[in-house]
DNA sequence: TGGTAAACGAGACGGTACGTCGAGTCTTAGG
DNA sequence: CCTAAGACTCGACGTACCGTCTCGTTTACCA
């Protein structure tokens, strides 16, 4: 089958290929020279199919199927919420999901194509799979009936975002239960009127 | 103590002319040669000073006196937490700040000195100014007995951060109320046992 | 035989922007930059060509054409070596030549790689063509046979490099017949038994 | 008089510093920074004295009182010039001079007030002692009546120079022998008309 | 003999160029 | 036409010295 003479094989090459070397390196001295050689392709054959080393980078991440963060509906949303948090956090915690997930957020603040892919592909898809699970819990009576649930998805991982991106402290199941703890229960004295 | 013979008024100078260009053309576009041309300074001049480029941005940015993120004490914690966040958001929005702290946080992300500095000299203080005014609202009845203070700041600042970094929603005061009233009342359904 | 991709048109271009920059300013302020700028080229496609500035330099002299030095055999040896060192001479007198060729051999004595180039591709053949002329004019008793052939080339310019490169006096024509009277005559007296 | 606050102390420290570092790495490494913390000076002490390095190079080789090459006056002519190129030769095959010397006139090549202090303080004093040597031996019938005095320095040194500046070659006592027998002798097959 | 101006060490300064590196584009030869 | 290879332009890097210019601090003259 020479029609595609782009062969998907060699797309997908390159894509571990720079897995590779992120792992080994970090983004920041990654080079499209390095990924080429290493993968035995020459350079055109990368810029064939991305137009830059950010958004290579992009999709290598998140092409590498990073999977298991949809939610479980048990019938107790903090438990699934939980369930996810805590599978989240463990898939970050590993080497080298974690600074790698970093790094792309990293070069997506100042390259506003990586940040548009980066929403597009996966933050609006989790999302909106928590947003949905959230609605079941709310039909269910789970959740505070005036919660402002468009926010609970920020509200959650907001947190989590900051101990990786900003202060670097573990985020540990105790960190979540804490987390979750706190948001369901709310800082005030007691229920507002 | 003859090291200190690098003139106060150059490091005034360089720091300055980074912040110029940084707001014109973007932190990952300087270029230390630039600095160096447009503040009529040896590029040596630069390095004698700061050992990249990351930490000259880094006391650009933090230098250039960001002020009035203190926490009042009106004795109503919810409104002196939305008068800080209202002003911390404020400052964000206005160029050039949103964006230059946004690349900062960026290139934190692969590297940790800037990292270790950033915590250190921004989010520390804050978090303890905020621990602070917590704690007197707590000695004061205005928090739920239980909650833990600990995580305040990043129940409240890490929404923030996820739409400043992540999906660059705007931080309208209206959403910061909604996010107090959020985090204030809680998620959960009723008084939790 | 991949290796031989640079194009020669690039060759060309930067070893005449190298001989023109020369003429201008010298060698001593000739800069790579501006060798690189003016031809419209990246540095790197010089440092791939000539290791150095010195060997650019000594390439671009050496490869422009400098010719008319080989000796004509009219039969009178004094006569065809007048001719050949009045050439040289003309050579040297008019710009660029004289001070292209001073900086050079300036350039040798403190880098033996030019050194070694400059002898190979330029003193050994010249030395070689007029030994030959002598050769002949022996065989036909020109000259004294007790002469010492090898120091002639020596002994003829020696006196011509002493005058371009220390007393930088002039070098006319009436110069070279007092140097060729002076060395076919001898210095002695009388004809040495 | 108090013009004469530069300690003759610390000039001549400074020219033996620059002629022992000259001598380690070559005239062309040399820096001034490297003369002046060696020499536990300041740099400023430095230009004080010398416009430039390359004046100060050519007045530590200067100074370095190189003596012996004057000519003796044995009443033989020969042997007496002999007696002081062979002293000269000497002197430029023992490390340092011959390469320092080499360098010196490397310098001059492009540095007219080099040149200029090597022909006034060096060459031309030189000259005038063989002139005035080679005066005597005429007046005393030594020389060819005809031959031309003033073009016998050059005729003699020019050969030496050659090799030191230009092929390398070793100057040998039997090459001074093979050299001042040419040049006595002539290249021509006859005594000239 | 103490006061003062120069010479001094130290090294910061504005500049210029170095040689290296990598991004993204373009060229060549082969299949 | 797509590919591997790698040359190309461009621009920035961080370094090294140049020769100049402050800084205090000795020194050594002279008042």
């Amino acid at each position: 089958m020479n029609a595609r003479r782009r062969s998907a094989d060699r797309t997908e090459t390159i894509m571990q290929t720079a897995l590779d070397l992120a792992r080994e390196v970090g983004y920041a001295k990654l080079s499209m020279e390095a990924v080429a050689t290493r993968a035995g392709v020459g350079k055109d054959t990368i810029y064939r199919r991305w137009p830059s080393k950010a958004l290579l980078f992009l999709d290598a991440v998140l092409s590498s199927r990073i999977t298991g963060l949809e939610h479980p509906d048990t019938g107790d949303i903090v438990a699934d919420l939980r369930e996810v948090m805590i599978r989240a956090v463990d898939l970050l915690a590993q080497p080298p999901w974690g600074p790698l997930y970093q790094e792309l957020i990293g070069e997506a603040q100042h390259n506003p194509e990586v940040a548009a892919a980066l929403n597009e592909r996966f933050i609006q898809p989790q999302t909106a799979d928590t947003l949905a699970r959230l609605k079941t819990a709310e039909e269910q009576g789970q959740l505070a009936p005036e919660f402002d649930l468009d926010l609970a998805f920020e509200v959650l991982s907001g947190p989590l975002y900051f101990r990786l991106l900003i202060t670097h402290q573990p985020m540990t199941p105790d960190y979540i239960d804490r987390l979750l703890q706190a948001v369901f229960a709310g800082m005030g004295p007691q229920p507002q009127s």
